[in-house]
RNA sequence: GCGGGUGUAGUUCAAUGGUAGAACGGCAGCCUUCCAAGCUGCAUACGUGGGUUCGAUUCCCAUCACCCGCUCCA
């Protein structure tokens, strides 16, 4: 029962933001592309305004975050070193018999099979592999399915040449760590914010924009002290209460204050722009779940139309953002592939170290290596000996002693797209309104929360054939176009023109009558102002409409 | 990539082996003193490419895109 009605709800919101211009197939002139999408006229105002209220609240309205505005294609080396190359690229076949599908390592894997290369490179299957499904031996051969897109750098397509496209934002980041640091006068416990496009070779792109293969990011990655650092420091690391925000970052937070911070700022962030703690939902990565270097992974759910609903008929929802622990993995990495050094001297904690009893020196430096030999041993390069990773862990926790370490990260991870998407679906609503006349009719309305609304507020003159009116009205607007997006209609009747205003989500119209020109005097310079939630109207001064405007809509 | 479904104006839907209609929307004009009023006019579609046929939007094949599963997690 409620599955069709869910489809067709968001068939619904499909042909809106094509209606009304939110959203449009890419190149589809030429009949599409698959995974590709674009913004029209109100999409693209959306964007824009969910891009720039998160920049505001993550770095400018912030002391410890700075930004960063890095390139999309970048040194193959990085992705190397973040593992992409590697674990983005999988080999997949199919089972003949059942159509079921597997990844041809996790097949082989399951059966204590080994999958192969032969001479040319391609992946074989060894003799005997079964269907773990239907249990038959009729499978297609293994293909790479690449999730990384690949181009060349400069005219020659050689192998040498070969470039990706970033799969996210984030690793541009860790490799501008040290530059940031130094130039930014920020120190640990800080953050890098960056906004941008990311390219995933998805499978099958799937649900509208939800997953597309090219899509943008907001991400952070906030760099803190190893809770064995705080612990030298502060003596301990500071608890925290079960549920809720703790508050102001604190000095003694070790990582899992933190990453509660950060789960608890974003879902803020959320509702500061109309989707409440109710559309959402939690999911708290399970140990199997979570990659081997991450301790902990929050992701914030929006229940969209398409969502599914779990055994118990409730609905998770599907991601948002995932806001990751990820230990000093990712700075880790680069230091080992790149050879250049990502750790930080703490003065604070060289000062604290040596005024520990030695059996808390030991105890700490005990940990620390643990982790260290822990991440080094998982990470090995082939060849890479017990000896040679006990010398390095050994060095690490040494450092930790003399003040260095290499910063821990928690990640806050967002994709734009289906922000809008979810704030398009939350937005949209539908009532059954019937005039004077008895007639019904459906309408459609856009709550978006007026800082997100793509349209601040329309302008229309009451009448079109009065030119005084029309004047007055094109005063208006151009007396607020400078602060914040305007759009003047006067075709039509009022009623169609807040209807449209309606459909587009703008939150306020402001309409220009024959008492703004004076008919009744005490009203001279006034207009109606009307919400578009209830349709209430109210009168305001034109002197002060820009403030009043300006104030609600940021 | 595999399996299932779909494909007609901007949108929602019709009709038809003899080259397509409506409603809403859009645009222009008239009119209109606050919630899609009215009148006039205009524009816009058979996803693409083959085939069968005297003729295809209709039948067949391929392709592309969309939706649903397998995979994916911003």
């Amino acid at each position: 029962m409620a599955e069709p009605k869910e489809n067709l709800q968001m068939e619904k919101i499909v042909s809106l933001c094509k209606r009304r211009g939110f959203i449009f197939q890419s190149s589809e002139i030429y009949g599409g592309i698959n995974g590709f999408w674009d913004y029209g006229p109100l999409g693209a105002e959306l964007k824009r305004n969910v891009k720039e209220l998160w920049w505001n609240s993550m770095t400018r309205e912030r002391e410890d975050v700075a930004g960063l505005e890095a390139t999309i294609i970048m040194s193959p080396a990085i992705w190397k070193a973040s593992g992409h190359v590697d674990t983005f690229s999988d080999p997949m076949c199919d089972c003949k018999k059942c159509k079921k599908r597997f990844r041809a390592d996790q097949l082989c894997e399951d059966q204590n099979l080994t999958l192969s290369r032969n001479p040319e490179g391609k992946f074989v299957l060894p003799v005997g592999t079964r269907c773990t499904g239907c249990g038959s031996v009729e499978l297609t051969e293994p293909r790479p399915f690449n999730l990384m897109f690949k181009t060349y750098v400069g005219p020659v397509e050689s192998e040498d040449n070969v470039a990706y496209l970033r799969p996210e934002t984030a690793q541009a980041i860790f490799a501008q760590f040290k530059n940031v640091l130094e130039t930014s006068r920020q120190k640990v416990p800080f953050g890098i914010g960056q906004i941008g496009k990311a390219f995933r070779n998805e499978v099958t792109p799937r649900n509208y924009t939800f997953r597309s293969r090219e899509f943008e990011q907001m991400e952070l990655e906030f760099f803190i002290k190893p809770d064995e650092a705080i612990e030298a420091i502060h003596g301990a690391v500071a608890t925290m209460p079960a549920t809720g925000h703790p508050g102001e970052p604190q000095p003694d937070w070790g990582w899992q204050a933190w990453h509660r911070y950060w789960v608890e700022e974003r879902v803020r962030f959320y509702e500061g722009i109309g989707l409440s703690r109710e559309t959402l939902g939690f999911h708290h990565q399970t140990p199997e779940e979570l990659a081997h270097y991450a301790r902990a992974c929050t992701d914030i759910l929006f229940k969209f139309p398409f969502s599914k609903k779990d055994d118990h008929g409730n609905v998770k929802g599907d991601e948002l953002e995932g806001i990751a622990a990820r230990s000093d993995f990712d700075l880790s990495q680069h230091q080992r592939f790149s050879g250049k050094p990502m750790g930080v001297f703490d003065d604070e904690l060289r000062a604290a170290w040596g005024k520990l009893s030695p059996e808390k020196q030991a105890d700490l430096w005990k940990r620390y290596y643990d982790n260290r030999k822990n991440y080094l041993t998982k990470s090995a390069r082939p060849g890479e000996t017990a000896e040679q990773i006990q010398k390095q862990a050994t060095e690490d926790a040494n450092g930790l002693a003399k003040g260095q370490y290499i910063p821990h990260v928690i990640e806050p991870s967002a994709g734009v797209d289906r922000l809008i998407l979810a704030l398009i679906a939350n937005a949209y609503s539908e009532t059954v309104k019937t005039d004077a006349k008895g007639k019904s009719e459906t309408v459609f309305v856009m709550k978006f929360h007026p800082r997100v609304a793509p349209i601040k507020v329309g302008v229309l003159p009451l009448l079109k054939n009065k030119p005084e009116l029309v004047n007055k009205a094109l005063a208006v607007r151009d007396l607020l176009r400078p602060w914040m997006n305007v759009f003047y209609d006067d075709s039509g009747s009022i009623g169609k023109r807040y209807a449209r205003q309606d459909e587009a989500g703008t939150p306020f119209c402001v309409t220009i009558d024959f008492d703004t020109l004076g008919e009744n005097p005490e009203l001279l310079d006034t207009v109606t102002l009307r919400h578009r939630d209830d349709g209430r109207q109210e009168r305001l001064k034109i002197s002060e409409l820009r403030d009043w405007l300006f104030t609600r809509t940021r």
